[in-house]
DNA sequence: TCTGGGGTCCTAGGACCC
DNA sequence: TCTGGGGTCCTAGGACCC
């Protein structure tokens, strides 16, 4: 007799906003915003109670949504928030005007981190096989786990629910499902604090009413292909030949689609995974011109190299492909990068050869934002130090396929 | 004053090898 | 000389996710 795989998904109640709700409870019921980008004007406000302990901070010396300047995003938005219409990945600025009042607090990426791996060791320590998806969210496979087949997984989320309260203090909600995909789906049911069940049977009734862009894998792109085929339920999808959806998405994606309709996925659990490529990227508070505010970007572009060779070298990787990305003011983006015929982790390598992919794009229009990557990544110690230069392919670059920039500003160039 | 930052995976063309 | 196909690597862009 074999187990029915059962697969959780489980994903902490407004994760950011609920870690600083820790130190501030005194902002229970409000409406919260977290978000990146740059601090109110008047952080100061704050500043002020320096010497009170956190709590005791009246809620009136919080900074507000409405005096926000800058170009952020939100991070997350508390419940209260949320009856408003603010939600993640929203504009400040939009929110702004959505809910001025709601107070505005910076992410605090140290106390998240230790937040997520504290919920993510109690949840290990109870169930092993675990899947990291993010500081917020995991997998886990209940399939072998003790008691996770009891009331169709109900119990075992319980005691994992429990256990992430007593231990951190905070909520989370969890769905149990025959595979990831449903298991997904179904821990967005009953939130916040919630846990939601769905076997295999349950697709007609609980999933095929619901809107495409609920399948995780479906974006704003795929959804408005749907619904000029006017497909805006899974059913409508599911309602489609396999051969249909091959037609007009493709093999692959045809294929994925009508499985995904129908609640099919047998992707594993996966427990380890080694990091593709590290980067980093900053959007400027004004868009940058390559002439005008050439120190300034080089600056930032220095800035950047050294930071992504310092992420390397700490977590114990190389790489071999380095790139930059540019958004110009009007968002659209550019990338440029190269193989190199070693691996590095060096600031000054990347440095230069960085600045030689941004002599292939073209510098004449605003920057918004700038980034540079490293791919192509092995273990620091593992990786030969040099690989054969004479290799055909690798080593010099081919000619450049982008267009060479009208004017060669030489702009990141040290001198 | 719309629209962050850090990722993964896929596609598609060209170079180059056998 | 022409025809050809499989396979890999490199590069650029794009969709999507958290």
């Amino acid at each position: 007799m074999t187990a029915l795989r059962r697969i959780a998904h489980l994903d902490m109640d407004a994760f950011f906003a609920s870690v600083e709700l820790l130190r501030y409870p005194q902002l229970k019921g409000l409406p919260v915003v977290i978000g990146g980008g740059r601090r109110t004007a008047d952080d100061r406000v704050l500043q002020r109670h320096a010497g009170l302990p956190l709590s005791e901070i009246p809620a009136s010396a919080f900074p507000l949504l409405r005096d926000y300047v800058g170009r952020g995003v939100i991070t997350t938005a508390t419940y209260p928030a949320r009856q408003f219409g603010v939600g993640s990945a929203m504009g400040m600025m939009k929110a702004a005007k959505l809910c001025p009042q709601a107070i505005v607090l910076p992410v605090d990426f140290d106390e998240v981190r230790t937040y997520s791996r504290r919920f993510k060791s109690t949840i290990a320590e109870i169930a092993p096989v675990v899947e990291d998806r993010g500081v917020d969210e995991v997998y886990i496979d209940f399939t072998e786990v003790p008691g996770g087949q009891r009331e169709g997984g109900r119990a075992l989320a319980r005691l994992i629910q429990r256990a992430i309260f007593e231990n951190t203090a905070l909520t989370c909600s969890i769905g149990v499902a025959p595979n990831k995909l449903l298991a997904k789906m179904a821990s967005e049911f009953d939130k916040p604090n919630g846990i939601s069940i769905v076997y295999e049977a349950d697709v007609q009734t609980r999933i095929w009413p619901l809107p495409v862009r609920k399948i995780n894998g479906i974006g704003p792109k795929a959804e408005l292909k749907l619904a000029k085929l006017h497909l805006h339920t899974i059913a409508d999808i599911a309602s489609q030949s396999r051969d249909w959806l091959i037609d007009n998405f493709g093999m692959a994606t045809g294929a994925w689609l009508h499985d995904a309709a129908w609640g099919r996925d047998n992707r594993p659990v996966v427990t380890e995974s080694e990091p593709v490529s590290m980067s980093r990227e900053t959007t400027f508070e004004r868009d940058l011109h390559p002439v005008r505010d050439r120190a300034e970007l080089g600056a930032v572009f220095t800035d950047l190299c050294v930071k992504v060779a310092g992420d390397l070298q700490r977590k114990g990787y190389v790489g071999k492909t380095i790139g930059i990305k540019l958004r110009y003011d009007d968002f659209q983006i550019a990338t440029r990068d190269q193989t190199i015929d070693h691996f590095t982790a060096d600031a000054t390598t990347i440095r230069q050869i960085a600045g030689q992919c941004l002599k292939r794009v073209d510098l004449s229009r605003r920057l918004r934002l700038l980034g540079v990557r490293v791919g192509k990544l092995a273990k620091a110690g593992s990786a030969p130090a040099t690989q054969i230069a004479d290799q055909p392919g690798a080593g010099a670059p081919r000619a450049p396929s982008g267009s060479a920039p009208e004017v060669n500003l030489d702009l990141f160039e040290r001198s």
